[in-house]
DNA sequence: CAATAAACGAACCGGCTAGTCGGTTTGTTT
DNA sequence: AAACAAACCGACTAGCCGGTTCGTTTATTG
């Protein structure tokens, strides 16, 4: 193997873990030496390859974290179909990651900001970029919706985005440790319910 | 002064700044000494009060965050009016204050589920308990407000619960330091298209 | 073979933490 | 004023953590 894919394997699997660990327990309940324990790699092998503990995990959220939420949470809903469809989708498949109790980013994301507000800007700055970039991305989304005749003509897109996340991100919140499934299915079909409020009412033939 | 009411003095004054600091900072970032040093007081005082970290925080969650949650979101939406305009004007309110970055007892639970998540579960007990008593009384009050009329008949009271809830705290999550005003007014703009979908139609005269 | 890259692992520092404990102050009671 | 307990003090323990350094070893490459 060449030297360099070598370092880019060996990087590539400490970020993953570290992700893993970081998300499940949080980065500063989290030790350098927990996650090179997982790996049975030693202090100067991490030292090697990363300057320090907040590097690795800007290297992280900027190889990993940045990627993940594009595809989960942003690829899936650009089309040129209902966006409301694509999005309601979007977050049924999303959720249904985390009934599983398996990594779902946009919560990672939402949990990073929690536990960095107020203690890392670096970090933050870093974390609210990507919340930008999904914000951003929705508003898009609904204004082609609105302009193919999907949404209702009146409707503010950027209000609709930034409610969408929250309760995206609330649901998460409440989707932990306690009757999961139940509540996803609940949301759901008031997720639904709020999309018909705002979808282009059908003219009568 | 009678000596139990000092103590009680005492005890209070340690747990309101314990919770602030516990809220601006988090539990874990928060060391015993931080709040004593706020205080005046030494580790001994501390002790001979509290068992350990962990009771004083149980000891807070009972005294102070229990009570906060029903005054400020479970009170003020008990009414024989109609219930979406009372839950209305709770949100308005409750995210009015944290706009002005005051201490909102909502976020902060869900917050303090975030920080416990996975780490303790006699805490996680105590905050889930909370959630739940917040849960169970806006399915009454909706209930109460389908009865009256203005609710629609054929809404799933548990489910519009979850999505407010859901809503509410995510909502909390974004509005931290980043154009708060703004996603506010968007929310709240939401909100209300969200709750004209679900009430009761009116019947034509 | 020589040079370089990658990884090892032990040692160390400075700092922070929850919790302990013997002693001291304060205030009330008798 | 003596006695006593509640309230409080603060030095101390024992342990963990992140970060860093460095001499050594193993693997890869030219």
């Amino acid at each position: 193997m060449s030297t360099s894919l070598k370092r880019m394997a060996t990087m590539q699997r400490m970020q993953v873990t570290g992700l893993e660990l970081f998300y499940t327990k949080g980065y500063y309940n989290t030790s350098v030496d927990d996650i090179l324990k997982e790996l049975s790699l030693s202090k100067g092998a991490f030292y090697y390859h990363f300057e320090s503990k907040e590097d690795f995990f800007i290297q992280i959220i900027e190889n990993l974290l940045v990627r993940k939420v594009y595809s989960m949470l942003i690829e899936p809903m650009e089309s040129h179909d209902n966006p409301l469809e694509k999005i309601t989708n979007c977050f049924e498949n999303a959720l249904e990651t985390a009934v599983h109790n398996e990594m779902d980013f946009g919560f990672a994301l939402s949990n990073f900001m929690g536990e960095f507000n107020g203690k890392n800007p670096r970090i933050m700055k870093h974390l609210q970029d990507i919340l930008k970039i999904w914000e951003v991305n929705i508003v898009t989304t609904l204004q082609k919706g609105k302009f193919n005749g999907f949404i209702d003509r009146h409707i503010d897109c950027e209000a609709v985005a930034v409610y969408l996340m929250s309760s995206y991100i609330g649901i998460r919140t409440l989707m932990v440790e306690s009757t999961p499934s139940a509540r996803k299915y609940r949301f759901m079909s008031q997720l639904k319910q709020y999309f018909r409020s705002i979808e282009q009412k059908q003219v009568n033939a």
